[in-house]
DNA sequence: CGGAAGCTTGAATATGCTCAACACGGGTGG
DNA sequence: CCACCCGTGTTGAGCATATTCAAGCTTCCG
């Protein structure tokens, strides 16, 4: 029933493919039936704990990696060893600079992760082809620059309990891809130390700001991480 | 001699992109003699003044625009009117965000502006060819996204006087694309508000460190506007 | 149970903001 | 040609917000 010319069985691809949740979405969803049997000979699927560095600034990149399940958080740092965290990526957002030897971030888990890596030259040999993969790519681009851009705002222009409102209803509204609502309630992929280079502040100025949602009850947390958020509306209120 | 099967005299091509600067650059320079011929018949060329909106946040974008000349500037406003700058768009860059029917920022002219404006479905249908203008419409949006991280990290990590010389080391070396070299002197397409929406500062705080610098001797200001780098060095060293 | 890492809280401080006055320069009109 | 005005930029004083520094608390883990 379903049979361009070109496609293959189910039980043609690999079984690391057949299984992987996100088959159909990121740039694997764009690759024709031919193009990921290709390249699932040289993939291969990692697991990694939080707080491991898995591409370093200003290194060249062995390979990109598709993020499955976890948080990555990209970071860059000053000389005197200041940090910005200047992005998160969730499933199935690929991690590396397409078109540069060289990384413009560090890339680092902040969470469990699992990633499909993929070696820089096979992808780069399908991208170049042009076609839907490139363009998946590109749109991933865009939407990273149109969310590094609504950053911005928060990172220039916000005040310290604003920039804390808009980070978690950011991860409410982004933190599970499948899910269309807000979440009621999640546990938190960074740190304080991370939510603080993330928003531009101390951690103890992002502590004082939870704590005060907490007693304004916007939100609850249980054990530093999980959060319950009891008032939607007022958080968004307070993001500015 | 250089004849592409597909190739056309400059005979042929219309008056207003044979004497394009912009002719061998940006996406023009990224299409056949066929394309550009075709696409020329719906461009048409404009100049504006400085604080002329060219497009809305939220509102359809009825065309996209090649920046010929001038600076272009992007912002994002907060619902009680503060604002903030997201980058800043010099020749021979696109604007218009592909594949959107909706502009993400406004864009204001900053400067004197001559854009080259392209109907958006020309553009689109040959984008959605992919090929050549594709790829080099997400090689600068890849480019776009690598500068609005490194200015988060300004944003979020510096100081108002790091802030203030990171803000003139770009100007001078980014201001002139086809410059090599950082520039000695130039004019600051940007008002002091502007600057200030920028960095995330006030205008005051951008206006004493302006101050800070002139009477530190690493910089000159004439007139407001015309900046001479007198010690670049000593620029860079200040950008934290 | 003890130690370490991560987090919270408090007090003092500094950085950048607000508000207000003033200066400069460019354009207009007498 | 000068006087005036308006927009833009500078400077100052006081203040607010977020930082720094320091102490103490949880939770996790050996």
């Amino acid at each position: 029933m379903q049979t361009v010319r070109k496609d293959i069985h189910n039980s043609e691809l690999p079984v690391l493919c057949q299984s992987c949740e996100a088959r159909h979405q990121g740039i694997c969803g764009a690759m024709t039936a031919e193009q990921l049997l290709a390249i699932s000979k040289h993939t291969r699927r990692v697991r990694r704990e939080p707080g491991q560095e898995i591409m370093a600034d200003a290194m060249p990149i062995a390979a990109y990696a598709n993020v499955l399940k976890g948080v990555v958080k990209l970071t860059k740092v000053l000389e005197d060893g200041r940090q910005q965290v200047v992005g998160l990526q969730f499933a199935p957002d690929l991690l590396g600079r397409p078109f540069a030897s060289e990384s413009r971030v560090t890339a680092e888990t902040a969470s469990d992760v699992e990633l499909c890596m993929i070696p820089k030259t096979a992808l780069e040999a399908m991208m170049s082809a042009g076609g839907p993969v490139e363009h998946r790519i590109m749109m991933q681009a865009l939407r990273e620059l149109d969310e590094a851009r609504d950053w911005m705002v928060t990172l220039g222009r916000k005040t310290a309990a604003e920039k804390v409102a808009s980070f978690l209803y950011l991860l409410a509204t982004h933190i599970d891809p499948t899910e269309e609502t807000a979440l009621q309630t999640f546990d938190l992929p960074l740190s304080r130390a991370d939510i603080a280079d993330f928003l531009g502040l101390t951690i103890e100025t992002v502590s004082r700001q939870l704590t005060k949602l907490k007693a304004e009850k916007v939100i609850e947390i249980a054990n530093y991480r999980h959060v319950s958020i009891k008032d939607l509306t007022q958080l968004r209120l307070r993001c500015g």
